[in-house]
DNA sequence: CCAATCACGATGGTATACAATTGTCAATCG
DNA sequence: CGATTGACAATTGTATACCATCGTGATTGG
């Protein structure tokens, strides 16, 4: 049979659709942290056999997103709160130096779409009162922001690192309060490193990444001093199945 | 039937065993970049079947060391000297980092290990004339500092993201070259991150790290600036095959 | 003689059948 | 009654057969 819902007209190849279906599917949330993947539901649910489905999984856990124990399969990865914390140290590093990279290189169609991004968030700032929906939505613009700007980098290793890091911090439950608890300073941060990053000022543009995610850091770590407190010890974010 | 030549006893899973052995192939230049890994070849080749291989070869593409495009194949990833001075940029930072943790979190297991890593360097220092295989042997001994540091700084995330950096840039062929030019100050250098870490001193290791990966840029910018004189503009290492 | 097109061969992409391993549940023995 | 062991079911690991796509070279028409 060719696959009871073939509905993808144009699947460059169906291991890359699975690659970014899968992948949608845990950075948008609709697997959690911890929840097993098995191969014959996913590859069912998607529409296609497990051959390419598995294939996407190798490069995922590569990446990051899931883990694999031999002859158990795979789970979507945990971040726990330590590992977070190391997370956010790397991206300081590799955000500022990305957006050093970026003030110096960036093309006019990228300052254009930086233009455009800072103007729908622009429409979201003029609004009193978010609803949830309109939060997350605000948060994913937000980060285009930074996609944006390792993009215009240019350096494909960094990028692809850069996205993995990314990637792994958003399976973090967490982040969500943490950039709402002072949304309106992520604002302005997000306003001061696209101005430095159009004004091609490298030095002015690093010193403001590294401010905005060592905020969230400073944050993150209120997080792990309250969890401290509340169990005696901190805790992992999810039962960890032995 | 159950493959020609079943040599491995204890594999934990074929894929796993395909990753590593194909990994190894490409680090130790078996293959050279721009090469085509064509997977049947390789699958007779390894004693397993396709399946596992092509496995192996997705995860190495998100590692980024080989490329793929889609119906074309596999190719083993090739280094231009562009790319490569990203390469070096990003390890400078990294690498520093790296250091600072480890001189934190070192255990004495570790500093063991990189004693032993100096007394075997220290053998090679001794004699007067080394071969070029023996300058190969203390290239890898060499690379093995690297390796403890990061996996002593415990990170998970930083671990995998250096050893891929490592692997992109073992692809350059120029490196060998790059090292040989000044080895008296590589392996004092080496003295000097190893004495850092040992002694707990993180601001001394990664000031350390730092120059000692700033001179294998700098040493790569005067390659570079040679190759304009020579060519009238700079050249990939190998012909891309479109 | 050159160029465009068509057919064929090689290679990668996908599906499916089968083997191996592991976890679970039940039965039996202490 | 509890624990240990053995068989079965579920799930992943591997092999192979088949299909789609692409590059290449030959052939034919200009």
């Amino acid at each position: 049979m060719k696959g009871s819902g073939n509905i993808d007209r144009n699947p460059a190849t169906l291991k890359q659709t699975a690659f970014d279906r899968v992948r949608a599917m845990i950075l948008r949330g609709e697997v959690r942290p911890g929840e097993p993947l098995r191969e014959r539901e996913l590859s069912d649910k998607l529409g296609l056999s497990r051959t390419p489905l598995r294939e996407a999984l190798n490069k995922l856990e590569i990446e990051g997103l899931v883990e694999n124990q031999p002859h158990r399969g795979y789970t979507v990865t945990v971040v726990d709160l330590k590992t977070a914390g190391e997370l956010l140290d790397l991206r300081m590093l590799l955000d500022a130096h990305a957006a050093a990279l970026a003030a110096d290189s960036i093309t006019e169609k990228g300052i254009a779409e930086l233009d455009a991004v800072m103007r729908r968030l622009a429409a979201f700032e003029a609004h009193e009162h978010l609803s949830l929906d309109d939060l997350a939505e605000e948060v994913r613009t937000g980060m285009r922001i930074h996609e944006i700007i390792v993009r215009e980098t240019g350096q494909r290793f960094l990028i692809d690192t850069l996205n993995a890091l990314y990637g792994r911090l958003s399976l973090l439950i967490w982040v969500d309060v943490l950039w709402i608890d002072r949304w309106d300073l992520t604002r302005a941060e997000h306003k001061e490193i696209v101005a430095a990053v159009t004004a091609r000022d490298g030095k002015r543009a690093a010193r403001a990444a590294k401010l905005h995610v060592q905020r969230s850091r400073d944050d993150l770590q209120r997080v792990v001093d309250a969890q401290s407190l509340l169990h005696g010890t901190h805790r992992p974010l999810a039962e960890g199945r032995r």
